[in-house]
RNA sequence: GGCCCGUUCGUCUAGGGGUUAGGACGCCAGGUUUUCAUCCUGGUAGCAGGGGUUCGAAUCCCCUACGGGCUACCA
């Protein structure tokens, strides 16, 4: 294939969610697979839905997954403007030489006429009425009116729209990449308004025109476009335009339940359906995204690129590189795929192991650094070492590992409870005193000395060890014990140990009460 | 309601006339580990239903059911 250009066109009335990074990847995939260009156009022909930050924020989230942009808004590019609001002129003229042509008509209705065409309809027994070749002809427009009229009307500017005329008794076939030939009934088709009161284009005419003069080869879009594209090909038809190929995408349900995942369901189910987090200002409310949950990006496109597409073997983790290498439009799915939240944080867990000690270093600084704590890069980086194989979410290096940092608050009592002999106490203590005149603390001077040291006086592990694990880390969760000790270091171990042992015996006292 | 699309383990999927219907997540059991986790081994569980076509259907056709999308001067 020559000349791969394809687009993501977004509409920026708010967060980017999770289908949309979907679609934008698939096309961005689909272009490098091909050394196409990956577009980004901002369809922005709705001035009563455009949301402030959402351009920036849409940018910001491509960025932070590395889809970059070859063409778009701040990129620049030879078909640019990239922003349909900065295009509006263009359309205009598009619109009318449909209507030169007769191929689309001047309409100046009112919601209210409408409304009432329909009501009439509906006492006619004719239901959900459309405006279409039934009913056009009863309507305010300039098949209707006369020239004169029509001229005067748009002289007046009141509602001034312009429809599309979809042909009678026509069987529209739109071949689809992901789906096959799919065909519609032009009877069926409404004559959609393609220009609008404010002047600007509906999304059906900005669409076409932009893709014909971006020279887009292909489209590649979510599912609720499917039954909109017979008016698309009509148009391309009309224009005498090469329509692109087109490619419709299975839409990502909620995880449990009925529909489309919607932004709500993030809040209602626990985890993210943003890239990044959101402030919408006018709910009042800030969405968490997947940064801040502690997803790495990579996790998330190797996630949601298996969400609707297989390579077509069983291999499941891909880097970006490896998934344009697999990537096919055939392979895509038809069915739309539930999003499992298990399933997205197994695949965090797997990038987290196997991306490199230093890298995650890098990621944790500042989350480290934000919270106050000062360590240096050589801990961090031993730290990583212990602690990657036990987190699942980037968050879990601090939340399960905070004991590194601090004395720990919490500690598993229960187990203390049932491990915890005060006829032991003196062991303990020894124990301390013993690791305490260790010159240099490492972990093998520290196991060495505690396991002959419970062989020496015939103890048992399960003993002895649990009991020195809470009290170094106050949980029986953690990396390997004399490691930790190790990197906690032999000044803050003891200090911790004695007084933990202090507190495990106040514990068993008032058990025993 | 109408039009369009879809339906294989709980979930993501492979499989496109002859397969013991395969893999992954989850879950369960066992092993490894002083703990947790990682890792390894095993197990659990599926062709929506009904009719055809065919020697033979998860696979092709039809019907039904269910799910999804669209049905705006929104994209």
């Amino acid at each position: 294939m020559d000349n791969i250009r394809v687009r993501f066109a977004p509409s920026p009335t708010g967060p980017l969610h999770i289908g949309g990074v979907r679609t934008a990847l698939y096309n961005y995939l689909f272009a490098k697979k091909h050394n196409g260009k990956f577009i980004l156009r901002i369809e922005d022909t709705d001035q009563n839905r455009y949301v402030e930050g959402a351009e920036a924020y849409i940018i910001e989230s491509l960025n932070w997954f590395g889809l970059n942009l070859d063409e778009g808004p701040g990129i620049g590019g030879e078909y640019g403007p990239y922003r349909q609001s900065e295009r509006k002129d263009i359309y205009a003229e598009y619109a009318e030489k449909l209507v030169a042509d007769g191929n689309a008509y001047y309409a100046f209705d009112s919601a209210e006429d409408i409304a009432k065409m329909k009501e009439d309809m509906a006492a006619n027994g004719v239901h959900s009425a459309k405006y279409n070749y039934l009913t056009r002809d009863d309507m305010t427009n300039s098949l209707t009116l006369s020239p004169e009229q029509t001229k005067k009307k748009i002289v007046d500017g009141i509602n001034v729209t312009i429809r599309l005329k979809i042909p009678q008794d026509e069987t529209i076939k739109i071949i689809d990449e992901v789906r096959g030939e799919v065909s519609f009934d032009s009877n069926e088709l409404d004559d959609k308004i393609i220009l609008k009161g404010d002047g600007m284009p509906t999304y059906h005419l900005a669409n076409i025109v932009d893709d014909h003069l971006m020279k887009i080869s292909h489209v590649i879009r979510g599912e609720e476009w499917l039954s909109s594209t017979a008016h698309h090909v009509l148009m391309y038809k009309f224009f005498d335009w090469t329509a692109p190929r087109f490619a419709h995408l299975p839409l990502i349900l909620k995880p449990t339940g009925k529909g489309k995942l919607s932004k709500r369901d993030g809040a209602k189910f626990g985890f993210p359906v943003f890239p990044l987090e959101w402030e919408a200002k006018a709910e009042n409310e800030i969405y968490s995204g997947f940064r801040e949950f502690g997803y790495m990006p990579q996790a998330v496109i190797n996630f949601i690129a298996l969400l609707g597409w297989n390579p077509g073997d069983d291999t499941e983790l891909f880097t970006l590189k490896e998934l344009i290498q697999a990537f096919s439009i055939n392979k895509i799915v038809k069915s739309g795929a539930r999003f499992d939240v298990d399933k997205s944080k197994w695949f965090n867990q797997q990038y987290i192991i196997s991306t490199p000690n230093t890298e995650l270093a890098q990621m944790l600084k500042p989350l480290i650094v934000a919270k106050g704590i000062d360590i240096t890069d050589d801990f961090l980086l031993k730290f990583v070492a212990l602690m990657k194989e036990r987190v699942t979410m980037v968050n879990d290096f601090l939340e399960n590992g905070k004991f590194f940092f601090e004395m720990p608050k919490e500690i598993d009592e229960k187990t203390i409870r049932k491990k915890y002999k005060l006829e032991n106490r003196d062991h303990f203590d020894q124990i301390v005193n013993g690791l305490g005149e260790i010159a240099h603390l490492t972990s093998s001077a520290a196991e060495s000395f505690v396991k002959s040291y419970i062989a020496d006086h015939e103890l048992s592990f399960g003993a002895i060890l649990p009991i020195l694990r809470i009290g170094t880390s106050g949980t029986m969760k953690g990396p390997d014990l004399f490691e930790m000790m190790e990197l906690i270091g032999k000044k803050e171990v003891c200090s911790r140990l004695t007084s933990s042992l202090e507190l495990f015996t106040t514990i068993i006292e008032k058990k025993n009460a």
